[in-house]
RNA sequence: AGCUCCGUAGCUCAGGGGAUAGAGCGACCGCCUCCUAAGCGGUAGGUCGCAGGUUCGAAUCCUGCCGGGGCUGCCA
């Protein structure tokens, strides 16, 4: 139940029967008239612009249709007033006993209120994450971890079928640097110093990786060439790699449906196999790329190589996917890769990326467009940069400083439910600020725990009702303009996951959260003043009940929009 | 130089064609005999970076400029 939807239908209705009756203009494009909350409540409850929308192709004065429409709206039972106002908006005000009904129905579908149809069983595949398995993961990756997977569980939650994916850059150059760092530890495990050389990872998180190779290999690795070693040390230690990440991610509550490897697609023909589809599509071509604008690099020859005509598809230039020597570019298996989530059906992809891989958008995207002949949109999500601060000090994290902050330190201190949490109070376009001090806080400043705190009071109150035996109603008595308020935001759950669901855009689900409690947080005080406004009236259970019946609905829809966010609902405060 | 994101209250940020632009923090003034004050109410605080354009209407869309972040051939 959308009451903003239903009533939409109902203004659409009377406008087409206006049409019938001559009223208005046949042919008159609708598409643009919403019924949406006025931005002051004191212009009632929704408001339409349907008489300004309408106005000039109708070719008709604003006031005009809005006074025509207005009475045909009142006669529906559930609107009480319409009236024009401003420059031609009809506000409504509903009928008080709709937050009544609207409150019943939440109880009743519980959980599932708010679900949308909005996918229709469309698939759609998140990749997300996709970190190098090249050590554990930091925070850097934590928000694009957190970002994803909260996005994905919007879209099922809107109806589309969804596919949570991590693509293992397991084929290229720095997985042979891991292998060879992980040897060095290997021969650590012997006894033996190791040679840390410079470009190789020198973490510690390496150090149980080598001794575990003694434990497979013994002594046999040692002193032996590197082309003798290095495939299985590649091997074993992107493996060791992998599960830390899955563990990682695990402590994060992210779990992926699909792991895909990048170096599966070498050798398998895969990657010629996209690659002549492009070219059968004539994008495809050897040619000399003109030097980088600005600053030409002091080494720069002019290299014939085999080229991607991404231009075609909206890129600036076209990119190589062959290198001088005949090797595959990075981009190459990213081609193969996108090729096959093409191929196994996907209606639509979305890529979650890192800030800094902000330009390889437009050349992923040129592929996609190619390959799905313009079929299956991509969106790619770039995650801006997380500021890691102390106290309001930024926080220098540095590999070599040993200051390297990990996903893990993070989630042992704060907690998954607060790192979760605060990483979606900003769009994801928009610098983070992550502030140490201020998230282990257990105060308003700290968003997890202010509405974490509306649903235990909830919790707390029906513990309470429980324990005096009292008998629920889902037929709730609301009197005041708080209840009210609180009502007609919960009204806005089902619209709002539309929105953020259209716009990939988890974070209004927490700004919502936070309204909400806020507003429930209202009502709850206005019981400190007007006793007769406490949910739970002492000798009066038909009363209590019937008051509970608000502050339930609310605890499922805080509880449904956490559980989208993937932050547990508390059910009590310690 | 190009591409891209950002510029809204002192600070951190929402809003992204509609009416008088919002929240939190900070400041100031109030509210606990009470379902958890980890909360609530109020006051002060704004040329929505600048200039044009589109529109009945622009913080929102377009163009240009200014300022800041990120990226920019054979690394992934």
């Amino acid at each position: 139940m959308n009451i903003f939807a239903d009533i939409r239908t109902l203004v659409l209705e009377n406008l087409a029967a206006m049409t019938g009756e001559g009223a208005l203009p046949e042919g008159l494009d609708f598409s643009a008239v919403a019924v949406e909350p006025p931005r002051d409540a004191g212009h009632g409850d929704m408001a339409t612009n349907a008489a300004m929308v309408l106005a000039k192709p109708a070719r008709m004065a604003p006031r005009a249709i809005a006074e025509a429409l207005a009475p045909r709206l009142t006669a529906d039972p559930r609107v009480e007033t319409a009236e024009v106002a401003g420059p031609g908006f009809l506000n409504l005000r509903l009928a008080p006993d709709v937050w009544g009904s609207l409150v019943q129905h939440i109880l009743g579908q519980s959980a599932d209120y708010g679900r949308s149809n909005l996918g229709a069983g469309q698939s759609v595949n998140v990749e997300f994450v996709s970190a190098n398995p090249t050590g554990p993961m930091h925070v850097g990756h934590v928000r694009g971890a957190v970002f994803g997977d909260a996005l994905a569980s919007l879209l099922a939650f809107a109806g589309y079928a969804v596919t949570r994916e991590y693509y293992i850059n397991d084929g290229g150059a720095q997985v042979d640097v891991l292998a060879r760092s992980v040897y060095e530890r290997y021969r650590e495990a012997h006894g033996l110093s190791p040679e840390i050389a410079e470009g190789l990872y020198p973490g510690d998180y390496l150090v149980p990786v080598g001794e575990a190779l003694k434990e497979k290999y013994g002594d046999s690795l040692l002193d032996k060439g590197e082309q003798y070693w290095l495939a299985d040390v590649r091997e074993f230690a992107t493996e060791a790699m992998m599960a830390m990440i899955r563990a990682d991610l695990a402590q994060l509550g992210v779990k992926m449906d699909v792991y895909s490897s990048e170096k599966a697609l070498y050798g398998t023909g895969k990657i010629e196999e996209a690659i002549d589809e492009l070219r059968s599509k004539g994008l495809i071509y050897e040619g000399l790329l003109e030097p980088p604008k600005g600053k030409v690099p002091d080494d720069w020859e002019p290299r014939e190589q085999t080229l991607f005509r991404s231009t075609a598809h909206g890129d600036d230039v076209d990119r190589p996917v062959m290198k001088s020597d005949g090797s595959w570019t990075y981009f190459a298996p990213d081609i193969a890769y996108h090729w096959d989530k093409v191929r196994r059906g996907f209606d639509q992809l979305i890529d979650v990326l890192g800030a800094d891989h902000g330009g390889y958008a437009k050349r992923i995207k040129a592929v996609v467009s190619a390959l799905s002949d313009g079929r299956v949109p991509l969106d790619v999500k770039l995650i801006q940069l997380v500021k890691l601060m102390k106290n309001g000090e930024p926080f220098k994290m540095s590999k070599r400083a040993g200051t390297f902050v990990t996903l893990r330190d993070v989630v042992e201190q704060a907690g998954a439910d607060v790192t979760r949490f605060v990483m979606l109070t900003r769009k994801n376009d928009a610098p983070l600020e992550f502030d140490f001090a201020r998230i282990l806080e257990q105060s308003k400043d700290n968003p997890v725990f202010y509405v974490q705190y509306a649903h235990a009071r909830i919790r707390s109150v029906l513990r309470k009702s429980l324990e005096a035996g009292l008998h629920l109603t889902d037929v709730p008595l609301i009197e005041d303009e708080a209840e009210v308020k609180l009502a007609k935001r919960l009204a806005e759950w089902p619209r709002l996951v539309e929105i953020a669901a259209r716009g990939h855009e988890p974070h209004r689900i927490a700004f919502y959260l936070y309204d909400l409690a806020s507003d429930f947080h209202a009502l709850w005080n206005r019981g400190n003043d007007q006793p007769e406004l406490r949910f739970l009236q002492e000798g009066d259970p038909a009363r209590s009940a019937a008051k509970i019946a608000l502050p339930r609905a609310v605890s499922v829809v805080i509880s449904a929009g956490l559980g989208i966010l993937g932050v547990t609902p508390a059910e009590e405060m310690r």
